[in-house]
DNA sequence: TTGTAGGCGTTATCAA
DNA sequence: TTGATAACGCCTACAA
């Protein structure tokens, strides 16, 4: 009784069964039908006995079905990633697929690093949120005909389905918001858009709009990372300024939000005398009084697109068909946050 | 230029290269000194130009090292197992093993389903935060010599190393804290104790401590799932009760607080005068006035820890030693929602 | 230093 | 309905 009562393989139980390989593997295939009544039986009373299950990785290597499906997540602690990756995995599990989760830290290095083991291991599709540099890999690797989809950003030249929120309409309801309530100063806070195709289209965006809207406005992308005094001067400045209309702060993501609402609150800032909004629904922005108003995106959808996109390349063989954009609409959540003191409802005032 | 650019091979990149398999081999696996410089180099040329990448599904079906570790967690949108997977995939990663990760949404099928698919794929060791059922399969498992460890919480019968949190310490901690800031009647709010030896402990030792301290103190465990009607009743009836001393509420993990939270929000309750506490320090916290007193978990530890145990087990082939367990401090941070409005501090009162 | 031959556990192709 | 037998892509003695 030392150790490895080593696992079992298919010929063990063949033999067990006092059959041959090519049965077994067809009982464990979907092949079941072509076995007689007893054969089946004789199998699977002698698996069962063994304790027999197949090894995935020896059914990879010949079939070439890993049944894995790889993600690509450039911060595994963001929540939107870690939502929309619930979505992910429950769709996956839907189809008898497993999936592979390699985390980047935001680091290029990182991130052509796993990609390289996510395709070892073959995977069969992949989902990537990450926006590193690696699109000469991912390129090549969508020529291979492994399925990408790609979530929340494009990335430059890589030929792939993505999945996302309608980030201009997004603004668009932001702004209206904000504008309904009587807000007329705006100071938009973003990380730096860098490669970030949501990010630069919902800076644009919020650009476009307020001048559209005769709105003042002004935005600002800032990295966050360190501590936040690059963000207390901007929300600072932007504070101090003269100016006759009410303020009010929009958030490019859940994480600015995070970083403004510290900042608002070291300040003495009371919300809604100064609003704020953001994009991205938290836990906890119902909790911080009078409540964050947000712009909720609808993740788990997000997350089971991706991967329904990624099946259905995978098994309908358009592999080849031109890239598809799928884009879901934020749901407004309106909070005390955007709520003026003493606002009058314009809708009200008679002409 | 129909598709498939068909992924190259070891014998394909060795013919290229005007050498064998085996060197092929050599030059990809730990063996490069033995070979040539000259040889070397071919190979890497061919190897570059054909594209070539090991397939790890072939690599693990020989030597049986699928460089892969498994992960089973119970809710993977819960803060604390999502901190904790960050450091098991840095560990990981570190040491060259891919994360597979497999969410059984607290389901005690899926749990054994996704375990059975784990295995199918050869993981080399298995962390497990989730705690359904599948007692029996676990303990098989770590008899056929797959090294496990156990996050937060124990396993029945199952023989494997555990790393977590010193529960009944952080209980002590809190009712210290909680007594010290002058409360002196307490509600301990938990989830189900069900299997989850870690909520066991906690309550257990919240029942000793009030005892030991002669406060009077109260549990409930709630499941938190449906509406928070239950959770609402329970603390309505906490707060009316009659009694001279000042009331604390003790939440169990970050879930409770969350609901906890909301519902003394609805029933604007001020925190401090009515103490809040929570073991789990989550990124809001401290942004709900007067922010909120938690014992943070080092979860990235935690995480670190569990891997390299695993590890340790994987390489030292100390397979057999007994099972470990490894504890980790809670760490106290104090904010206002344990701060008395008028509190007189006790050590500072003249004897 | 390099190469040959066999096998890992499965599926796929044929033939019986 | 069944069963040999050859791959799949790689690793590992063993030999040269």
């Amino acid at each position: 009784m030392n150790q490895n009562p080593q696992r079992s393989t298919l010929v063990e139980v063949a033999h067990a069964a006092g059959t041959s390989k090519t049965s077994v593997s067809r009982f464990f295939g979907d092949e079941r039908q072509r076995l007689s009544q007893e054969l089946q039986e004789r199998i699977a009373a002698a698996a069962k006995r063994l304790g027999y299950h197949p090894n995935q990785m020896a059914r990879g290597l010949k079939g070439g079905r890993s049944r894995l499906i790889g993600m690509l997540v450039a911060d595994i602690r963001n929540p939107y990633s870690v939502a929309v990756m619930h979505g992910i995995e429950s769709v996956c599990q839907a189809h008898g697929y497993s999936l592979m989760v390699a985390n980047t830290n935001n680091d290029p290095a990182q991130e052509r690093r796993h990609l390289e083991l996510l395709t070892a291991y073959r995977v069969e599709g992949l989902v990537v949120n990450a926006a590193g540099s690696p699109d000469r890999e991912l390129a090549k690797l969508a020529e291979q005909g492994t399925p990408l989809v790609l979530v929340d950003r494009e990335l430059g030249e890589v030929p792939a389905d993505m999945v996302g929120l309608d980030d201009a309409r997004a603004i668009d309801q932001a702004l209206d918001h904000l504008q309904t309530a009587g807000y007329g100063e705006l100071l938009y806070v973003s990380k730096p858009t860098s490669r970030v195709s949501s990010r630069r289209v919902r800076l644009e965006r919020f650009q476009h709009g307020i001048a559209e809207r005769g709105l003042v406005g002004e935005a600002h992308c800032l990295t966050l990372d360190a501590d936040a005094a690059e963000l207390d001067d901007a929300i600072g400045a932007f504070l101090v300024r003269p100016g006759t209309a009410p303020k009010a702060l929009l958030c490019a993501n859940g994480q600015v939000t995070l970083a403004v609402t510290r900042v608002l609150q070291q300040r003495n800032v009371t919300l809604g005398s100064v609003g704020l909004m953001g994009i991205d629904e938290l836990e906890w922005c119902a909790l911080v009084p009078p409540g964050i108003t947000t712009l909720a995106q609808p993740t788990d959808a997000i997350g089971r697109a991706a991967v329904e996109n990624l099946l259905q390349r995978l098994e309908s063989s358009q592999r080849t068909s031109p890239p598809r954009r799928t884009h879901y609409q934020a749901q407004l959540i309106p909070r005390g946050s955007t709520r003026l003191p003493f606002h009058h409802d314009r809708s009200q005032e008679s002409p």
